[in-house]
DNA sequence: CAAGATGCGACAATAATCGTCGCATTTAAC
DNA sequence: GTTAAATGCGACGATTATTGTCGCATCTTG
């Protein structure tokens, strides 16, 4: 009876995104394999009328003809996004922009389109957008990122996801670009920077490769070479990107903090075991966590307005530290 | 001509997602507004077959007779998500776990949900799933996140865009939960913690409210207090969040780093105009940056790491810094 | 230039959609 | 308890849209 509707429906859901095309022909044989047994002349009269409500277009007499959604249709969503909903992904576009690689951030330009549109739409009457309604602050110093070919992201996501191999025209630091071969096993975003981990050629060895340096990239059909030994969150525990993380070591931290380190400690809490003495003084904080890399990045960053009480070992490693760091700002006679 | 299936689309954008309802009379009314010109006996007849189609249901004989989208019903995008964007919805999430407040995400879910299917359709017949194939490292310190009731944060997020105000019962710190009436002039997030920037009854005082200490909040029909004075941008940077950003002062920063340092700094840099050079035995960087808090966090970060060298006021401050650090652990006889 | 694929106008048969009416049920008000 | 208004739904005939088929024009490929 709704047939035809649902038909239509899934035609829109089976035309790709330009620069994708997709025949009258194969569109045909899916929408037949999907139980729907209608006629080609049918499915062209469906689409002619489909575009003149929708952002699909067809490209005339060109070598493959084929139907497809402009690259800059808007978004339709079931159900409709709500406006909570596009309220949040402002935010979290607010907080990606200082924190991911943009280019990560294009692929999903027409979601963030999307809900302008619908926080337009609700607010239109407003004079006060929702633009200065909402702001992200963080301690995080802004770091600008490299600029990734679109083309190579996207080539290198779906070899990834295909497990494929991919061919690249790469510029490693201080050579000259070469070719590769290269078997994708994992991405991994370290701060701003995207790499791309896998091995050449038929070797076993795992490299890394910045996704930035890429000048070229270009998924193969043939299989890419897997390794079963091999484990992404393995490998970078094992070191390999400098954050070394041990899983199991966990410490018993005893801080001095100030008043206002306090406040923030006691709403961001560092552990679920942590707890906040007071004295006349002074404040303590204790905590249970994670003996990182990180852990240190973070105290220090603090500077004068916390002491570490315990673990001894670490109290020594940065005494030691400020008493190099004094030493070597006194030494100098700049 | 497509005119039936066009409005049986329309019509399921205009159904809300669960709890929410909308009656047949009131769904008619919206269509005719869109200009559907079309009995009312017609829109029952297409609600009763599109719910054989999709997840959406109607109440019986409640209260308020209405339909609405199923609460788990999977999203249908228009087009449809490319499996890229896909995989970017999955580094967004991993990315936002870590550092966003989970409440936030909630939101969000449905577009995560959908994601996965995409994922898992592409990728059914490989046993490697894309679970293992992406990774996110970061310097931060990972803090836990308060929790905030779902209902705050979407009364809040309404009353906000809508620019209504709030009914709250809050619970202030080292106090006894109150009742106000909140003025909502925008959304703050401090690292995880979401505040919420407005004003009490008819005061004009501007004030925080940490949304997890919100134990119930509702928007009211009454419209907010506005005040054209008031521009969230400016309160931030009068220091309200102890975030300091002079955005005009730059300073022309020189640091002695190391070789691992200048790797990451050549890849993501600190201002386009930073430059490395290299000695004989020293590396040095400079750039022209902003003068915030972020930069001290960040330059204390890396401890021995790297050597302040211009400006000279900065490089005393962090001497002095040093001083008094190595002196406190000194003195100390812990 | 021929073979095959594709797009599209036309047309008649078929299938659905639509508005209307009547009746049953429910809700809210008095 | 009763009434008025609102809602849901089955039935039916008129209307409208959809569909398969055929033929012709166009384009691509070898």
């Amino acid at each position: 009876m709704n047939d035809a509707c649902f038909r239509r429906i899934q035609t829109l859901r089976f035309l790709p995104t330009a620069p994708a095309r997709i025949s009258v022909s194969h569109l045909h044989d899916k929408l037949t394999g999907q139980g729907f047994d209608i006629d080609k002349r049918s499915l062209q009269r469906d689409l002619n009328s489909l575009s003149k409500l929708f952002a699909i277009e067809n490209d005339g007499n060109k070598d493959i003809p084929g139907w497809y959604w402009r690259k800059d249709a808007e978004k339709l969503e079931l159900p409709e996004m709500e406006p909570a909903v596009a309220l949040s992904f402002r935010m979290v576009k607010l907080f990606l922009e200082k924190f991911m690689p943009p280019s990560t951030l294009g692929d999903l330009d027409g979601y963030f389109r999307h809900s302008d549109n619908v926080l337009n739409n609700l607010t239109h009457n407003h004079l006060s957008g929702w633009n200065d309604k909402v702001a992200l602050l963080s301690r995080s110093q802004p770091l600008l990122s490299p600029a990734i070919d679109p083309v190579v992201l996207a080539e290198t996501y779906q070899a990834l996801l295909l497990e494929k191999q991919i061919k690249a025209h790469y510029q490693p630091r201080n050579e000259e670009p070469r070719d590769y071969i290269i078997n994708p096993h994992g991405i991994v975003i370290v701060d701003k920077i995207i790499y791309l981990v896998g091995s050449l050629w038929e070797y076993q060895d795992i490299k890394q490769f910045a996704l930035h340096r890429f000048i070229s990239a270009e998924q193969l059909e043939s299989d890419m070479l897997k390794q079963d030994s091999f484990n992404l969150n393995n490998y970078i525990h094992a070191g390999h990107f400098e954050y070394l993380v041990d899983q199991n070591q966990f410490i018993e931290l005893k801080l001095k903090i100030n008043k206002i380190i306090a406040t923030h400690l006691s709403e961001s809490k560092l552990s679920k075991d942590q707890t906040i003495t007071r004295t006349e003084t002074e404040i303590f904080l204790e905590a249970t966590v994670k003996n990182t890399q990180q852990l240190r990045w973070w105290l220090m960053g603090f500077g004068k307005s916390i002491e570490i009480v315990e673990p001894e070992n670490l109290r020594k490693e940065f005494k030691n530290t400020f008493k190099e760091l004094y030493e070597t700002y006194s030494a100098d006679s700049v």
